[in-house]
DNA sequence: TAAAACCTGTGACCAACTCACAGGTCAAAG
DNA sequence: CTTTGACCTGTGAGTTGGTCACAGGTTTTA
């Protein structure tokens, strides 16, 4: 298979097939005629794959871990399911975070509706913002990983 | 002011006003001795501002654009409003579907719970992945809160 | 035989910073 | 007076997962 056809093959960016490929994700043989990349029935099946770990949440050099791993006949298994857990409380992290932050809109909305819009006057930019209370329960600030 | 003063007095990363400064959100002078910017208690109104419009989840144009209406004396708060109605609708689809993720992760961990880890047999590569059923997108995922 | 469709590698671009680097400036301490 | 350390400067790279552009080579189709 030429990058088109599986990339068509797999409903994906033949862009995508050749971003993989540069990653080490695929490792296409050449044809020694024309130099072009040969894909196969495995190049399908792990680009299929990758696609599918993406959309639940796997990165690709996580991706890239679990096909070497079962390059080596190693079961992935298992850290699939040890990097899922961590993916999934990193998701529910970021859920929490963006419903605080959708909080914060909905109530500085709440607030503005009573508030008249006013003219930038040297000291203030625009007040809707400026006399938005920041949420001090900074409790978000622990940003690591 | 100088960069280590203005970052301090607004709790932001140096770096992150030389940033703001290439970006144009800042306009310092220079002073013509050494070179250093020189920012002002405008600037810290503006750069305190931005961060507060950050927060709220305006992007850097977005903020840009404000403080230009507000330079020319016209009130950008109808702007404000306007902008900041269509960001929480976006920040709302970004919650929805962060919350279909993490639906689909839970799903898959429940489904995994019996099945046993798989040696790879170069036909799948972890059958927890692949034999994942894949959502088509925008039809299932009804759920409520 | 020529156009269309495909292939190649390389590199830029997105967002909003953050960090690294090399060299210039300045205040205080030795 | 000199050294040290903190700060300044501009520039460029890295982050993530692709996507797009470009210039030139190849294959297929009409």
């Amino acid at each position: 298979m030429k990058v088109k056809e599986i990339a068509t093959a797999a409903d994906v960016n033949p862009d995508t097939v050749r971003f993989y490929t540069r990653e080490g994700l695929l490792q296409p043989t050449r044809n020694p005629d024309n130099n072009y990349q040969q894909y196969d029935a495995d190049d399908l099946r792990r680009l299929r794959f990758a696609r599918k770990a993406r959309q639940l949440g796997f990165s690709l050099p996580e991706i890239r871990q679990i096909l070497e791993q079962a390059d080596d006949h190693h079961s992935p298994c298992p850290m699939v399911r040890d990097v899922f857990q961590q993916r999934l409380a990193e998701v529910e992290r970021e859920i929490a975070e963006l419903q605080k932050l959708r909080a914060r809109m909905v109530s500085a909305l709440s607030t503005w509706q009573d508030m008249p819009d006013g003219t930038p006057d040297g000291h203030t930019i625009c007040r809707l913002i400026e006399h938005w209370d920041t949420p001090s329960s900074t409790s978000c600030c622990e940003e690591s990983e």
